[in-house]
DNA sequence: TTAAAACTATAAAGCTACTATAAGGTCAAT
DNA sequence: ATTGACCTTATAGTAGCTTTATAGTTTTAA
C-alpha cells in the first residue's frame, strides 16, 4: 500500500503521514526501488491510533508517551490513566479560561448598541478604559 | 520614553513591542542618535489597547481591523460590534467542542481502574478500538 | 507511442504570537 | 578602563501541520 492509498484509508494527507513519520510517531516503512514508501496493516493501525488521540486533543508529545507504554504491554497502565487525567484537566483548564472570557466579552459587547459612530462605540471604549476587572 | 520603560509600564517584553512595529500593529517611533526607540505617551495607549485586546483572545489581525475602524471615527460602529459578535461565537465554538471533548475523555477514563496491565488499559483499548461516535 | 495527468520524493517556507538566543553597539558609573 | 544595564538587528524555536517549489515516476488516454 502506497502512501496515498493509506492516507485516503484513514483520511488525512500524505504529508501529513511523512511528517508523522520525520517526528517519529509512525515508523518508517519498507521503500520500493523508486524510493515509494509501502505501508502495512500495522501502519494503517499506528496511524489511526495517532489521529484518534489528535481528535481527543492529546498533543504530539503525549501520543509519543503513550506509544511508549504500548511498547511495554506488561507494565501496570496507571501511568497511561494518569496521562489522561492529566490532560482531562488541561481540558477543564481551558474550558474555564473560556468561559471566564466569554462573560467578559459578552458585557463588554452589551455595552454598545448598533446605533453609534465608532468614536462613541462603547465596544471600543470599554477596551480603551480597560475595564478589565479580570486578570 | 525608551522601549525598555515602556515595556515595564505596560507590563510586557521589549521583544514584544518590536515585534507589534514589525507586524504594523504600532507606529514606528522616532528614533535618537544613536538608533534608540523614543515613545510617547500615544505609543503607551495605543499598546495597552493591544494588550487589553489580547486579553479577551482577540487575534493581531482582529486587533489590526479595530485599529482601522479606529483611523476612522465617524463611521457607524457596527462593524466593531459585528466584530466582536464574531469573536463571542468564536470562543462559544471553542467552549462547546471543548466540553464534548470532556465528556468523550471522561468516559475513555472511566473505562479503566489502576489495576491493570498496559495491555488489559483501558483507555488504550478504548482509543485503540476507536469508539470514538463522535466527529 | 507519446504526452498529459496523477502520483511520489525531498526540502524549505508559512501559519500564530510570541520567546529566546546571538552578536554587537551605547551609556553611566566605578 | 571596565563592568553592567540598556539598546540594536537578525535568526531560530515553539505546535502541528499546510503550502510551495522542484523534480522524478507511474498510469492513463489520445
Ligand atoms: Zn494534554
Ligand atoms: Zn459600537
Ligand atoms: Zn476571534
Ligand atoms: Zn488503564
Amino acid at each position: 500500500m502506497r502512501i496515498g492509498q493509506l492516507a485516503q484509508l484513514v483520511g488525512v494527507e500524505t504529508q501529513t503521514i511523512r511528517f508523522y513519520e520525520q517526528q517519529g510517531l509512525l515508523p518508517p516503512p519498507d521503500r520500493q526501488d523508486n524510493g515509494y514508501r509501502v505501508y502495512t496493516e500495522k501502519h494503517g493501525e499506528g496511524l489511526a491510533f495517532i489521529r484518534r488521540c489528535r481528535m481527543l486533543g492529546l498533543s504530539l508529545a503525549e501520543i509519543h508517551e503513550l506509544q511508549s507504554y504500548q511498547d511495554d504491554p506488561h507494565q501496570p497502565c496507571t501511568a497511561v490513566n494518569a496521562l489522561l487525567d492529566d490532560h482531562i484537566s488541561h481540558v477543564r483548564s481551558q474550558i474555564t479560561a473560556l468561559q471566564a472570557l466569554e462573560k467578559q466579552l459578552v458585557s463588554l459587547r452589551a455595552s454598545c448598541n448598533d446605533d453609534r459612530e465608532v468614536e462613541a462605540c462603547g465596544v471600543l471604549a470599554g477596551i480603551s478604559e480597560g475595564n478589565m476587572h479580570q486578570q
